[in-house]
DNA sequence: AAGGCAAATGTTTTT
DNA sequence: CATTTGCCTT
């Protein structure tokens, strides 16, 4: 058998990992280092060399992108499709489990996904049905309270409220939340993996049958798995199966959304013997970059240890750039980014990367003065716009009408004369009957208990979404969608929105059936709209937009993990920005903003640029921020700060209204202070004027706090 | 049922 | 500052 295709494009540890006999394989892959190189390739060696049946391995990924790619690159290699390999999202692998196992997993056979949004939607009927204060309890908390307690593998009844009153009313709005959706057949993403993984436990001859068929699990992104999803991996693992992760500690970003850092650590010890294989060598960063990155990252305690190299070049400094306020600081980038379009680089190859999306605003519009044509990523996703969540909605319904998210979504969009009355009466009935929104409205009918005006609107939409059930059967999935549109006037509706706006929508709606056009369903046409529904909903769509032109890339730090650009601006290096000042006083955040900083600095191939606003108007107020500490963290030989040039000196006029606008504090930026009780710091803010005056100023000690300076007493060091 | 107005609110995001 | 939301009015 000819292997050398498999090994002899890699390194001697990618050919360790790539190559390992144990059972248990934890990589541990730094930025840039081929992880999915090393995933693609063992797969191919576990095929081609172990003789391993196709359908004995198991891919998860987080997203559909990387289990796309992973397959594509599986089938470039071997230069065949291989028949029978689960390779998915863990949301979408489990879900196709339930699917299978529907009975067993104690759902109805046409069960729908929640998404996000008709999750938050469900959360603020159940606070009006309970009679909750929305200011005390807020939808979203308690939206981030449910998914939380499901990503930790809590159900309501596990949750232990200490008898503390408000504690137990969150409790029982969780168990509210779990009834509505066990009664009208829907599962959350939270819940497709909380299901799965208790149907491992509760079923276990199922268990003992999967456990058999995949002899070989491979996980990428490891550090990102939240407790469930861990917990289902090990228990599909079992004893004896075959596990490789790949994983960078250093780069896990969504600890504040359940990812568990700690799970890298905790997988070496539940399955002992693991071998333990470190991607250093870097192949994408010049090594003043890789210097840099090294630099920061090492400020981080309770590392795994890693120390990324190239035997690449050394490359440019990284240049520093420090504009007077963040309109200067997006001309200075856009002014690089043409001066390396003038030197035969694409816009393309360059991204501005920065913490929040708030600032990317300003580059916009700079990027619009200057004519530079940019794309900005991430934002709204094709299916979660409006008018698709709607179209969708009537395909759901038509497709099972017990769907209570999309009955209630368009049970009167467009308007038809069902108000709200009519709708909190059908809501009533369908609790009182434990039973959804479309068999109450049968029962009130029936029953007459409705004016005839809300009975015979009521009826007509029903006639409606049956009328498209029976389309949904007869006709191919394109010809259902352009039905539906046109029947429940969808089209019309959104069509005649105000602006740009209308037309906006009525092209996302022919996308859509663009979409249905293409589907290709895996079964034959009969499963095909349900295909399609579980697509739309587990699949973001693709969200890059014309991808012909040649266009700037803006996106945030956490959307750019994984890519890679020759150029990268990092906007925004600045105190209370980035570190994001929500991040500095909790423990541990701290460290993730640094390892964002890593990732960002690691995103860079030639070229990398930092700039900072030294004023930065934020929610209409002005701040002064310091030069963000991870800057600080380079050492010096691998970072410059760029010259002000005569192009963009900074006005004396701004200058002076800085110096004019007279903080009567007595006090400036970045001067040494000493505090009675928190000892010596320095001033990192101002703000207000007068009595009203506030200060924040870092202490040696005690960090970084705002003090009044009235109170204060701040001397000067 | 639509439009106007005040108030709230504003890291990071996939599924 | 700017956008979204809920509430109130017509």
């Amino acid at each position: 058998m000819d292997v050398s295709k498999i090994l002899d494009s890699l390194n001697p540890a990618q050919r360790e990992a790539v190559s390992s006999d144990n059972k248990s394989l934890l990589v541990l892959a730094g930025a840039g280092s081929g992880k999915t190189r090393v995933l693609v390739h063992r797969i191919a060696w576990l095929l081609q060399v172990q003789g391993v049946p196709a359908s004995a391995i198991m891919a998860v990924t987080f997203t559909n992108k990387a289990a796309r790619e992973m397959r594509s690159r599986i089938g470039e290699l071997l230069q065949l499709t291989p028949q029978g390999m689960w390779v998915g999202t863990f949301h979408g692998l489990t879900h196709r489990l339930l699917k299978t196992h529907w009975r067993d997993a104690g759902l109805p056979e046409n069960f729908q996904i929640l998404d996000s949004d008709d999750q938050l939607r469900m959360v603020k009927r159940l606070l009006k049905e309970h009679e909750l204060d929305e200011t005390r309890f807020s939808p979203k908390s308690i939206q981030w309270y449910i998914n939380g307690h499901k990503d930790e593998g809590r159900r309501a009844k596990h949750v232990d409220h200490h008898n503390d009153p408000y504690e137990k009313t969150l409790v029982n709005i969780y168990q509210a939340y779990e009834t509505a959706c066990e009664r009208s057949g829907q599962v959350d993403f939270g819940e497709l993996l909380l299901r799965a993984h208790e149907l491992w436990l509760k079923q276990p001859s199922i268990l003992n049958h999967y456990q058999q068929r995949f002899q070989y699990l491979l996980v990428d992104e490891f550090q990102d798995t939240n407790t469930i999803q861990y917990a289902w991996l090990r228990v599909l693992a079992g004893n004896g199966n075959t596990i490789t992760v790949v994983g960078d500690d250093d780069q896990s970003i969504y600890g504040w959304r359940g990812a568990k850092i700690e799970n890298i650590q905790q997988f070496s010890e539940d399955f002992p013997g693991t071998t333990i294989v470190k991607l250093e060598q870097n192949y994408r960063s010049t090594s003043r970059i890789l210097d840099a990155a090294n630099a920061v990252i090492a400020n981080n305690p309770d590392r795994l240890g890693k120390e990324l190299w190239t035997d690449g070049e050394r490359g440019d400094p990284i240049q520093l750039y420090a504009g007077f306020n963040e309109q200067d600081e997006a001309r200075f980038i856009v002014e690089r980014i043409q001066s390396h379009v003038s030197n035969d680089l694409l816009r393309s190859e360059q991204a501005i990367l920065y913490r929040s999306n708030a600032q990317s605003r300003v580059l916009e519009e700079e990027l619009i003065r200057a004519g530079t044509p940019y794309r900005i990523y991430g934002g709204q996703r094709f299916y979660d716009r409006l008018e698709i969540k709607n179209a969708v909605a009537y395909l759901r319904l038509a497709y099972g009408s017990d769907d209570d998210a999309a009955f209630e979504r368009v049970v009167n969009t467009p308007t038809r004369g069902i108000g709200n009355k009519t709708v909190e009466a059908v809501r009533l009935r369908a609790r009182e009957a434990n039973t959804s929104m479309w068999r109450a409205c049968l029962q009130l009918i029936e029953a007459g208990a409705l004016t005839n005006r809300a009975a015979t609107s009521l009826s007509k939409f029903m006639e409606l979404i049956n009328d498209c059930a029976e389309a949904s059967r007869t006709l191919s999935l394109e010809e259902f969608a352009n039905f539906v549109l046109e029947a429940t006037d969808l089209m019309a509706f959104h069509g005649k929105e105000t602006g740009e706006k209308g037309q906006a929508r009525v092209e996302n709606l022919q996308e859509l059936v663009n979409a249905t056009r293409q589907f290709e369903p895996e079964g034959d046409d009969s499963t095909a709209l349900r295909e399609f529904l579980d697509t739309a909903a587990l699949d973001a769509g693709d969200q890059q937009a014309d991808e012909y032109t040649d266009a700037v890339q803006l996106m945030t730090l956490h959307s750019a993990k994984g890519l890679e650009f020759p150029v990268v601006y990092l906007a925004g290096v600045e105190e209370n920005l980035f570190p994001h000042k929500m991040s500095v006083e909790e423990p541990g955040r701290l460290e993730e903003e640094r390892r964002l900083c890593y990732v960002g600095i690691t995103r860079a191939m030639r070229h990398l640029y930092l700039t900072y606003a030294e004023s930065r108007r934020w929610y209409g107020q002005e701040s002064f921020n310091a030069v963000s500490r991870f800057v600080r963290e380079i050492p010096d030989d691998c970072i410059e700060e760029v010259r002000i040039n005569a192009s963009i000196t900074r006005p004396l006029s701004a200058r002076l209204s800085h110096a004019a606008e007279g903080h009567d504090t007595g006090l400036v930026l970045g001067q040494r202070v000493l505090h009675s009780v928190f000892g010596e710091g320095v001033v990192l803010n101002i703000e207000g004027q007068g009595s009203n005056a506030r200060v924040q100023v870092n202490f040696n000690q005690e960090g970084s706090k705002w003090l009044v300076a009235a109170y204060a007493n701040l001397e000067a060091v």
